[in-house]
DNA sequence: GCTTTACCATACTCGCCAGTTCAATAATCC
DNA sequence: GGATTATTGAACTGGCGAGTATGGTAAAGC
């Protein structure tokens, strides 16, 4: 419906093309310097735009920060879930979806997008909802939906999914993600990585594995 | 042996309360306005203190903050450790410890200076690693410690105290502390945040209870 | 008394940056 | 063709804020 081929207005249309270069450089910018840390004049230069088509397409500065900042959340969102699959033992499969979640939430493009949202925004601003409902809450909503499938299969015992769900994000970000948050990160190498799962993994069974009490 | 009580300087000794009213002042700006949005005159002001006094006492303005969020940091330890006793039943022990750490990692303060933590400081700040080995990493060891005393006691079974202590403190931040940080917070009234406490204490009690396998 | 240093108030310099103005050129619709 | 809008480059405005300069007053040691 909104996609008239025909503009509704005459002259010369704007291009999508640079829009999308502004956006792409502002992503970049801004994640990695920061709001207060990113000139306007800098994003114009790295999309190869001139300032004020930057001023053309985008109001000011913070609308600009919104929307790339918006786009960022939904580039860190895998659009097929992970939880496709219902072969194997319990433990091979949350250690599947451990190590894949892991390495998402551990990439500098999440902990980027972490960072921003940690910063104190104006009281009125969408980004936290957003950027909450989005991320986390979607993919908790679909592992704790994972969770019940295997409850009622009998594979597991878990009282709350929601409440088990939680958890297990919680072990699994650990130490590490709020080192990595702080700049702070304890090096953490493949066997360590490794171990690192199976401990979240394994703890999660102990709670919620069959027969455990 | 620093504290001599005859100034080797002649002349009129620096007023050490004026230096103390700048610190508290830059602590409490900082940490609720961030570093840019802390103007150096609004530090002078709040102190009730000249601005050519504060460049007197600090260096510049990167050497007040420094100064203001080790302060934090140190506010925020609480001295005493918190696993002094041995009295009562496990489970009790561990929602005592879990309700005094809730408090004190969900505190204004602690959010605050966890914020500034996140945001990216120049490469070669110390304040990162000042900040984790005086907080978290301290407070994980002492409770590491806790864990093993009592698993000598049989009333653990802990097969690692440091990677237990790691997991309590996930499972105890959760998601709460998450959303704290992105000013995204899911109301947490009193009976939720007891029933918080209490999914954390049961579920590292069923991994490494007494008795569990 | 003298000297030295801490403090105050004000005004100033200087760089950075968001946002605008202007004159010219390019693309598109009619 | 003409009208309309996009884009450019460069210069410009205005505000904010870090750090400094100046001239004066207060407190300490001698």
């Amino acid at each position: 419906m909104t996609a008239d081929p025909r503009p509704a207005s005459p002259g010369r249309p704007k291009d999508p093309g640079k829009r999308a270069a502004i956006l792409e450089a502002a992503k970049g910018l801004f994640l990695a310097r920061g709001y207060e840390g990113t000139a306007m004049d800098a994003v114009a230069q790295l999309a190869g735009v001139s300032k004020l088509t930057v001023y053309s397409h985008f109001q000011d500065k913070e609308s600009l920060f919104v929307e790339a900042v918006k786009a960022s959340c939904e580039d860190l969102l895998p659009a097929d879930l992970f939880v496709a699959r219902f072969e194997g033992p319990m433990r091979s499969q949350l250690l599947r979806i451990a190590r894949a979640l892991f390495r998402l939430i551990t990439s500098d493009e999440a902990i980027a997008v972490h960072r921003i949202m940690s910063q104190q925004l104006p009281e009125d601003s969408p980004l936290p909802h957003l950027f909450w409902e989005a991320g986390p809450e979607r993919i908790q909503q679909a592992f704790a939906d994972f969770l019940r499938a295997e409850a009622e299969a009998g594979e597991l015992q878990v009282p709350d999914c929601q409440v088990a769900a939680s958890q297990f994000f919680a072990l699994l970000k650990g130490e590490h993600h709020a080192r990595l948050l702080c700049s702070c990160p304890a090096p953490l190498a493949g066997p360590q990585l490794e171990r690192h799962l199976e401990a979240t993994v394994d703890m999660f069974l102990r709670a919620y594995g069959p027969g455990h009490r």
